[in-house]
DNA sequence: CCATCTTTGTGCACGCGTTCACAAAGACAT
DNA sequence: ATGTCTTTGTGAACGCGTGCACAAAGATGG
């Protein structure tokens, strides 16, 4: 998940909550699966599943952009694609450009993802000289001078930073002032930018340290059940089999940790 | 979901909100910065505006881990530095694999960000045959046919998963099998885990949506707005002029986590 | 046309997270 | 010591998101 949206004043022309809007490629997603199964109609109960939320959220969710479902029967498995792709604005084209082309940035411009959501990739621009003119996923990798032109001829309103940390802000500057108003942030860095101007942030470090924690609290826990019950250490023999299968949409739950002192 | 205890009384001192969970690994990077430049006490207010976060909310934060600060003086960076690290668990040594050496795969292994943070590497683990005994990173790609034996002999709690879409959930049954309970999923996919495994997911082409929608509303509310006073619309001339900036970080060395790539 | 069954759409209550505002705590000067 | 000044730590109010539970809406069958 990334944070970092800058948040703007008002602007109810469209109610539709962020936590909601955040949800929406989910169930594009997995209509889109049951479209290419030729599907014709689904249920809220159904489609939660595929989609890992409560039915209850998705059908809320879903009356925040009108009433596309028939009681009794379900949603239109088409009609509601067409709906959500208009409301997220796939239904246009997006130009986007990837500053940064390391293995990152290059991971990215190879990303099969973008192209089926209406996002193109219009450019990639890397700082190194000898990295220009050298083709990545089938495009010419340009050099950072001409980011302000690629920008403007190209029309392009959504950047993407894949650059070290030291090179972030910069970039996002000159983003910013060519005329891009959204970005997708993967250097670790707060980016400062002006009002107007959305932010999101992906950050692998980060991640993997709330999964360490929660990953702590179990072991503490583990190892206090054990004491407990004097059982000796496992190896790493589980029994994950005849477990029931939860889907794995919301974060684990809080409880206490005996919190493990290192020295 | 994943409430899978609900027993236990729990001390209400160790329940650390998962929203306060998730900004510690911001606080410590800003924090790690001041440290690099031998900044000795920070104030709620400095801190904040670096993070990028309101100074109540961090205050409270901190407050969750219990008094670390002093009145009319701030916290000192060292110690807070230490206490965050321990509560995230990173005083540690975690032992990771990355399953699904692709553009991404890759990228991830080349992330300076992991090993600064108490992560390693332990294995890059991919289904093709003839990536096995290449080396990514320095590492040896081996085949997926060892995937539970690397698990278990070295210990690992954590997977990365960024293989395509149809291979992530085999994936990830196998390393839950093997005893991995926390899993940061690159690929497009819900995963189903069985109780007491944690799942965090990033999606690059969910994010891009969430900007896209954004983006959208802002078109719009822009052309409507030129509507009603009779501009005609604008070539790519911006108006970035004197707009002031959120979430002022004039941090200028910003020298944390050797980012991603020499861009 | 009526009865029954299925599934949507939503009012409502609850809990979490955010933010404000301020008293308490300590540093520092006199 | 005493007063002043700075900054923390937190009580309380508020708003948002979530999930329950159910009435309304429409399909379906007799």
């Amino acid at each position: 998940m990334a944070t970092g949206r800058t948040h703007r004043p008002a602007t109810r022309s469209r109610g539709i909550p962020e936590a909601t809007v955040a949800r929406l490629p989910l169930y594009l997603r997995a209509l889109t699966a049951l479209s290419e199964r030729s599907v014709p109609t689904v249920s809220s109960e159904e489609l939660a599943a595929a989609a890992g939320v409560n039915s209850a959220k998705l059908r809320k969710d879903f009356s925040y952009l009108g009433s596309y479902g028939t009681r009794g029967v379900g949603y239109d498995v088409e009609y509601l694609v067409y709906q959500i792709s208009r409301e997220l604005g796939l239904t246009q084209d997006w130009p986007v450009v990837i500053v940064g082309i390391g293995n990152l940035g290059a991971a990215l411009a190879n990303y099969g993802g973008f192209a089926s959501r209406g996002f193109r990739v219009a450019a990639l621009i890397d700082a190194d000289p000898s990295m220009a003119g050298k083709p990545v996923a089938g495009i010419p990798v340009q050099h950072s001078d001409e980011l302000e032109s690629i920008i403007r001829e190209n029309g392009v309103h959504i950047g993407v930073i894949a650059t070290p940390a030291g090179a972030a802000q910069e970039v996002c500057d000159r983003l910013v002032a060519a005329g891009v108003t959204s970005i997708l942030n993967f250097a670790p860095t707060v980016l400062s930018v002006p009002d107007g101007v959305d932010v999101r942030k992906v950050d692998l470090s980060i991640e993997l340290q709330i999964l360490a924690f929660h990953e702590q609290r179990k072991a503490g826990e583990e190892a206090a059940a054990r004491t407990a019950a004097g059982v000796p250490a496992p190896a790493a023999t589980n029994a994950t089999d005849g477990a029931e299968r939860t889907s794995a949409t919301d974060q684990g739950p809080d409880g206490d940790v005996p919190a493990v002192m290192p020295a």
